[in-house]
DNA sequence: CAAACTGCTTGCAAAACGAAAGCAGTTAGA
DNA sequence: TCTAACTGCTTTCGTTTTGCAAGCAGTTTG
C-alpha cells in the first residue's frame, strides 16, 4: 500500500484505494454480512483472510475514509467498524461486480442468489439498501417502508437456498 | 495470478479475474483510449505499466475471455486486441468506479471530465456506448443515431479541457 | 482462577511486482 | 541493399507484497 499516485484518472485513483483482492471483500462483509468486529471479519467469510492482511486493509480503509472505527462499549478491547458515507457509496460498484460475476463466472448457487436479486432490483433497490446501510452504520433515521427491508430480503433468500440444499444433501 | 478459487461468491470471483491494479486500466484504455496494439497499451497511458506486467495481464484477460487477439494484416508482428462481449460488459463497473473516484478522490480536471459525463449520462448512456464498443470490437452493425457518438462526445470534451488548460498555461 | 476470547503484531518463506535490458523478427526509408 | 527504427514480447534481478503460523498483552466468562 504505497501512497504513490500514478495518475489523476478517477478509475486509477479508485483502484489505488480498493483495487486489491481483499478490500472490497471486507466491505462486502460489512455491507451484506453484518460483520462489524475484527474477529467476525477475520473468520466469517469463506475466503479466509489472514489476520495481518486484515489489519493492514482496515488501516488503509480507515485512512481512506471508507470505514470508521469506534470502541465497543460492551467490551474494552472490541472495536466496531462502520461504513462511512463514501464506503456505503461503493455499493453500486459491488453490485455491478456481483452482476458481472453472476453472469459470467462459476458462481455457487447459494452465494449467487443475492447477486441475482440485486441485479433484478436495479439501481432503485441499491438506493434503498444504501439508505438501510446509512441507518445501520451512520445512525441516520430512515422512514420505514412497508414489508421486509432489502437486507432482510437478501438474507432470507440466501437462507432459503442454504436450507433447500441442506435438505437435498441429507436426503441423498 | 494463481488459479486457486477462494469462494463461489460472485464478487470474489470477479475480483479474482480483474481485481488487481492493472487489468481494469488496460480495459479502460481499450474502451476509452482506442488502444488496440501492445505498444499503444504499453506507452499510451499516464500510469506507465511495465512490459512484463502488461504481457502477463493480456494473457490472463485472454484466458478469462475478456479480450481477444488477432493478427494485424498490416504488420506480421502486430496483434490487435479487442474486447469480447463480456469485456464490454465490464463498462458499468468502470463507470461506477469512475463516478466514485470523481466524487471522492483528487481527480485531475482533464481526466475527470469523462467520468462526469458518464455519471450524468447514466445507464442509458452506458448502454449506448456499449453498443458502439460492440461495433468497434465485435464488428456488430449498429443503427446510427443522429449526432456524435458517445465515444466522440467523451473525446471532444476531454480535448476541449486539454486545449483550454494549454492556453491558460501558455498565457501565464 | 483458569480458560477462552479480544484485536492485532511478528517472523519468515513464497509469490508477485516492476524497472531495465535484451531479442528475434519485420518494416520503412535512403 | 543496407540500416535504423519498430514489432510484441521475454529475461534478469532486486524490491515489495502476500500469507501462514505463532504469539502477545489485556479482558471477559464460568
Amino acid at each position: 500500500m504505497s501512497d504513490v499516485q500514478r495518475s489523476g484518472c478517477p478509475i486509477n485513483l479508485t483502484l489505488e484505494v480498493v483495487g486489491d483482492k481483499w478490500s472490497l471483500l471486507i466491505i462486502r462483509d460489512l455491507m451484506f454480512g453484518n460483520r462489524r468486529h475484527y474477529r467476525e471479519l477475520l473468520g466469517g467469510s469463506e475466503e479466509g483472510i489472514s489476520s495481518n492482511i486484515l489489519a493492514d486493509r482496515l488501516k488503509t480503509l480507515l485512512a481512506a475514509g471508507i470505514i470508521s472505527r469506534e470502541d465497543d462499549p460492551s467490551h474494552k478491547q472490541k472495536g466496531i467498524y462502520s461504513l462511512t458515507e463514501r464506503g456505503i457509496e461503493l455499493l453500486p460498484i459491488l453490485a455491478q461486480m456481483a452482476g458481472w460475476g453472476y453472469k459470467y463466472l462459476p458462481v455457487s448457487e447459494e452465494l449467487g442468489i443475492r447477486a441475482k436479486l440485486l441485479m433484478d432490483g436495479g439501481p432503485r433497490m441499491w438506493a434503498e439498501f444504501m439508505d438501510e446501510l446509512r441507518e445501520i452504520h451512520l445512525g441516520v433515521k430512515k422512514r420505514r417502508k412497508a414489508g421486509p427491508s432489502v437486507g432482510e430480503r437478501l438474507q432470507a433468500a440466501y437462507q432459503k437456498i442454504v436450507a433447500a440444499n441442506k435438505a437435498r444433501t441429507s436426503n441423498a
